[in-house]
DNA sequence: ACCCCTTATTCTCATATTCAGCATAACTCA
DNA sequence: TGAGTTATGCTGAATATGAGAATAAGGGGT
């Protein structure tokens, strides 16, 4: 038997403490809810963004107390505005941050985010509102032309900022944290990891973000450090893409931001485009056949610019059929 | 190019709805946070219950002010009340359920529910804090030996339930579901899908949760369908196991839940113990071995009944070599 | 001392999956 | 007609995985 029995009261005291304040009622905060809508038109991944006060913002909204669910609740609020079916949505993450304010902006306390998918990327409406390309936010995610030349000046300030550490100790795992987060020494590109790389970008002062956030004089950067959101918004952002980076490998989600019918390249581009790097042709469409993701239409696509290609669609099925029907894209690929 | 342009001004409906209602502020709930504490001793996983007014509950309390972030409270509350290290902390999700309310307890509207993993699992303390086998509360996740018997009525019910639809195409679903998710005609079982099981059991009536939050008789299943929680606990509960069993395969959570130092054999039975299935033992060690993920203390184990094994500890160092150091078991692994 | 039981540890082997290209087909355009 | 472009089929090497044989090293009983 494994020796864990250790400690003595604890759990007792841990029962005791959370019962007495369980009975207390918490004081209300305001609650919000914000969605990363995303929709990939022309291989590009597009997020919905409103402008509030000047900055660029996701569409936020209150928590209604109408909806059963929060989720439910959502949907609605997405629907009910653009009769468009939200194909695809999953809570992200709570965020609550006690003093999230930006710019003299007061945000609620809690805002709960999703994510959410649709097929529409119609062209960007009233001034305020615009779907942009996700990477004029995190430009040093796309891979898909080899290792964006930006990631230099950005590799030289973290290293820097890794030097001015306090402890030795510090300055280490600093270095290894950067290392992991942008595959440096050894360890190779990983696209999921896009909310540890924002983080790091954040504690280095190098986005807008940490300078008006913190106080602190951010290193300039010219443009290479991506475009600045409103409060929190890009953290959520970055949260919403590794998400769906990792998602498409093991749920068929890529199918919710594709057309009725598409071509393999199609849908190899569109994949591309999310997770930011090139993948090998051939193994590609090996893997969505034998998977089963997709089924013929009978027609061919009317001209990609040689062979002509069969139309496919998705093969709604596989939803019942298996639990994990993923892309299953093996991290470490790098290949065109 | 795919052709995904359409609709029109969907989008800037969207946007501009969304930045009307984003600009009131949603009237303040209350605020919730509920945690899932895992411990596994003697091979047996535990999660630490509580009792509320009868009923069993997770320890809950009220989300408090004096703290930055969710997580950070969380972490500080419980370690407060420990004086226990939480190894790992994660959010698991928000449940905002307009309606929570159980058995004329009122329930914060909204309640961020947190995993936690501690290496100690003390006696049971006071009258109303316990550390319980998670599998009291769904037994039918226990395949440690074999098919668990009680699956075979639940079958039954879930299987005449899913008879009862209002149409054929949603029989079919119904059934498609209940293959899925218990491994029947063709499937395996999956050890991850421990919510989508709850639900089903819920939708068909078959928990107590249900006949008390819907006021529909549930059908009687003498005791298999597990002990009863309070208000939406259970359902919490079988999030939280489907997370961390999701979460060993590519993340090294398990050393948080075991001994400084173990053999082998000990760190196997944990994980089968979370996991609620037996593996192959060589290729178990294999995996861990190859996968750099513990090394040699020097000495050896007490005695284990038969050859004395080497003792190891977990290798700090892969949480910054590799980015998904977990135990890839393969799914749909099913041996001895 | 010897036999039996139990767990630990090392290896093998067959199979499946993945990676990386080669080769060929089918179209457009100049 | 030939060059360029994309589609599609196929292959061979490299890895990873599943299953189990074989051997090692302890304890306990006779």
């Amino acid at each position: 038997m494994i020796s864990v029995m250790q400690g003595g009261r604890a759990a007792e005291r841990l029962a005791e403490g959370v019962v007495a304040e369980g009975r207390r009622r918490g004081q209300p905060r305001s609650i919000g809810l914000s969605a990363v809508i995303i929709a990939a038109a022309s291989y590009d991944p597009r997020v919905l963004t409103i402008r509030v006060d000047g900055a660029e913002a996701l569409p936020s909204g209150p928590l209604e107390a109408e909806h059963r669910t929060l989720e439910i609740g959502l949907r609605n609020w997405v629907e009910r505005q653009t009769s468009e079916h939200l194909g695809y949505v999953e809570q992200l993450y709570t965020f609550g941050d006690r003093d999230r304010v930006s710019a003299g902006m007061a945000a609620p306390a809690l805002v709960v985010a999703y994510l959410a998918l649709v097929r529409e990327a119609a062209p960007a409406g009233p001034v305020d509102a615009a779907w942009q390309s996700w990477y004029r936010y995190v430009p040093w995610e796309d891979w898909r032309d080899g290792r964006p030349a930006l990631l230099a000046p950005i590799e030289e300030r973290l290293e820097r900022w890794a030097t001015t550490a306090q402890t030795d100790a510090q300055r280490r795992l600093r270095e290894e944290r950067i290392g992991l987060a942008f595959g440096l020494g050894g360890a190779s590109w990983n696209e999921e990891l896009v909310l540890e790389r924002y983080e790091l970008l954040y504690e280095a002062g190098l986005v807008a973000e940490a300078e008006r956030d913190l106080g602190q004089p951010a290193e300039r950067l010219d443009g290479t450090a991506g475009a600045e959101m409103a409060v929190d918004h890009r953290r959520i952002l970055a949260t919403a893409i590794g998400r769906l980076r990792g998602k498409i490998k093991y749920r068929p989600v890529v199918f919710e931001l594709m057309p009725p019918a598409f071509t393999l390249l199609q849908l190899q581009r569109t994949v591309e485009a999310l997770s930011g790097v090139k993948l090998h042709k051939q193994n590609f469409r090996r893997l969505v056949e034998q998977q089963g993701l997709v089924e013929e239409t009978g027609s061919m696509s009317a001209a990609t610019g040689g062979r002509p290609a069969r139309l496919v669609r998705f093969r709604r099925e596989v939803l019942l059929e298996r639990p994990a029907p993923g892309l299953r894209l093996r991290a470490g690929r790098r290949v065109s």
